[in-house]
DNA sequence: GTCCAGGGAATCA
DNA sequence: TGATTCCATGGA
């Protein structure tokens, strides 16, 4: 296939290092000039910027590399008019978003979002990333570029066989059975992640998404903030998001000590329907700086 | 050896 | 509902 080439000039709200390490994907590596390949879909781009000019080249499947890029990084949206409005919330919301301008929620397929962070589960980044791309290698298909081979996210059709045992020797530790079992309710329709997608009620997919195995409430967040769900007013609280939380607002010495309900409510008074963006600032801020 | 990582599920009060 | 404990694995 040939390598087509994108140039985004003028990109506001658009760091291709905020993007990728604020903790929202896995499957983007640092390239040795500062640029980052990664692939979605059976789309394989390397991003390169210089200040406001974005650079997209690589292997794109359905030939409209700008429409694709334009729905994965969520270019429609208008990321200054959100940063506004966080900002003049507090001190702390200003710095978090100065640190993380150029924060874009990307919209990831549904079904790798779930996958990916059931895996995530009590585990770190490396380590996260490292079991995604075995996952890949074996039951994904591989797509050539630059002489190096990239394999797309797996479905569940292909996972349809797999065996505890096998997601066990990939690493995956515990988690296996809950990849097991979440891939099999998919499978059998137990949960249509096509009805998922249709369902304007946030609190109705959450309870659905509760439902799959290795699914808890933050998993539950992390989907449908960064997958093609796109809601924006759930709030994932992991032992970071509380570290901040707490830090910034509730002050108790014991931190391990706050209730994730505590933090929920919060979270709603204070960033009500952008409770998610603000995570993601607050998160990446305190996580990275 | 110990602790921790973007938690969830089972168990018990 | 709320708190405890266990769950593989790998790196610091």
């Amino acid at each position: 296939m040939e390598e087509q080439k994108y140039v985004l000039e003028n990109a506001k709200s658009f760091n291709i290092r905020d993007i990728f390490e604020c903790g929202q994907c896995f499957r983007w590596n640092k390239q040795e000039d500062g640029s980052y390949t990664g692939i979605w879909k059976e789309n394989v781009l390397n991003i390169s910027q210089e200040n406001h000019k974005i650079i997209f080249k690589g292997i794109c499947q359905n030939g409209d590399i700008e429409k694709e890029i334009k729905e994965y990084f969520d270019l429609e949206r208008n990321y200054e008019e959100i940063k506004d409005k966080l900002e003049k919330i507090d001190e702390n919301m200003k710095l978090s978003i100065k640190y993380g301008e150029g924060i874009r929620i990307l919209n990831q397929d549904l079904w790798e979002t779930i996958i990916s962070f059931i895996i995530s589960a009590n585990n770190n980044i490396p380590r996260i990333k490292g079991i995604i791309e075995r996952l890949s290698k074996k039951y994904g298909k591989e797509i050539k570029w630059n002489n190096e081979s990239y394999y797309t996210f797996p479905t569940a059709e292909e996972l349809k066989n797999v065996t505890v045992e096998e997601y066990r020797n990939l690493g995956l530790g515990f988690r296996d059975i809950r990849l097991y079992e979440t891939t099999k309710m998919i499978n059998e329709k137990q949960i249509d992640l096509e009805k998922l997608k249709q369902n304007p009620n946030t609190q109705e997919v959450r309870d659905k998404l509760l439902t799959l195995s290795g699914v808890g409430p933050k998993v539950a967040d992390c989907i449908l903030l960064f997958s093609t769900l796109k809601r924006f007013e759930v709030f994932p609280i992991d032992v970071w998001v509380r570290r901040v939380m707490n830090e910034l607002y509730i002050k108790k010495e014991d931190e391990t000590k706050v209730s994730k309900k505590e933090i929920e409510k919060l979270a709603q008074e204070k960033f009500g329907n952008l409770a998610g963006m603000a995570q993601q600032y607050l998160f990446y801020w305190r996580r990275e700086a």
